[in-house]
DNA sequence: GTGCTTGTTGGCCA
DNA sequence: GTGGCCAACAAGCA
């Protein structure tokens, strides 16, 4: 489930096991398509002896930075997960890349193979990591910048606009709806038509699911879960839309599930009108 | 077997 | 050139 938060804690977990590590072997399955544009030997025989000295999460990206001037991107696609292996780990099919260190196996897993491993060498950051837009949790992130999107995706259903990681980064799908169920903007709305005061309430859903998703998934201060099955509170829309027959925790009316800008999306009929 | 899936990209069309 | 829509990518799961 890598949005926002996942990207975040997954990065935890690879930093918690490695940070001033030096991996010492590295396995990949070169080829594919996870690797796109980079030479496998390059990236083998350069990040082998390399320490791990750094590491951030930006929208739904990582990046970890070694000795040597090393960087390491990892995008999660909709199905890579990182884990943490014993030393002799032994990788299976759909193991893309593993980094040793003495202690531990880093591991890159991906089935649906959507994700996305980028590299690059020298001192200033690469471009991969600097275009990614500033966080939602920035300053930079204001009501003026959120109302100039939507008045240029104005006739875009606003549930595919809050999608858009030019302007949205981190923001998955259910986010999104998170964010619309917050709201009670209804997904389907076009951009363009909202009110300045709905503008707003949107900008502040955005800031605040991301807020919560980070305190809750991503864990807290150094404390990491040992799984992604953290806890997440019921008067989340979260818990609720998966299921057939979910009930809004707010109306407690029946939630609805129908494709909008090609994807699922729920949301509550009795809060969110067109 | 069918029909889903938490993401991104490139191609088509207005 | 811009915005909007859609299929494709690949594998697992119910």
């Amino acid at each position: 489930m890598p949005e926002l938060a996942e990207a975040e804690f997954f990065r935890r977990r690879w930093h918690e096991a490695a940070k001033g590590r030096t991996i010492v072997s590295v396995h990949l399955h070169a080829g594919n398509k996870l690797f796109r544009g980079i030479a496998p030997t390059a990236l083998r025989r350069t990040l082998r002896g390399a320490r791990l000295q750094s590491s951030e999460a930006a929208a739904k990206q990582m990046v970890f930075r070694f000795s040597g001037a090393v960087w390491l991107g990892i995008h999660l696609g909709m199905s890579g997960e990182l884990r943490v292996e014993p030393a002799g780990y032994v990788p299976g099919r759909h193991d893309h890349l593993a980094l040793r260190t003495r202690q531990h196996t880093l591991v890159f897993t991906d089935p649906r193979m959507f994700g996305r491993i980028l590299f690059h060498q020298g001192g200033a950051a690469p471009v991969w990591w600097t275009k990614i837009a500033p966080a939602i949790l920035s300053p930079a992130f204001t009501v003026a910048t959120v109302a100039a999107f939507l008045r240029r995706r104005a006739r875009a259903p606003i549930k595919a606009v809050l999608l858009m990681q030019e302007r949205f980064p981190g923001i998955g799908n259910w986010m999104a709806d998170e964010v619309l169920w917050r709201a009670a903007i209804h997904p389907r709305r076009p951009a363009g038509a909202l009110a300045p005061d709905e503008v707003r309430t949107l900008w502040r859903e955005c800031r605040a699911v991301c807020r919560l998703a980070l305190r809750t998934i991503a864990g807290q201060g150094s404390k990491l879960p040992p799984d992604l099955n953290v806890h997440i509170p019921d008067t989340w829309l979260f818990n609720h839309r998966w299921l057939d027959g979910g009930r809004c925790p707010r109306t407690h009316r029946r939630l609805v599930r129908e494709e909008i800008g090609g994807r699922t999306t729920c949301w509550s009929p009795g809060r969110q009108k067109l």
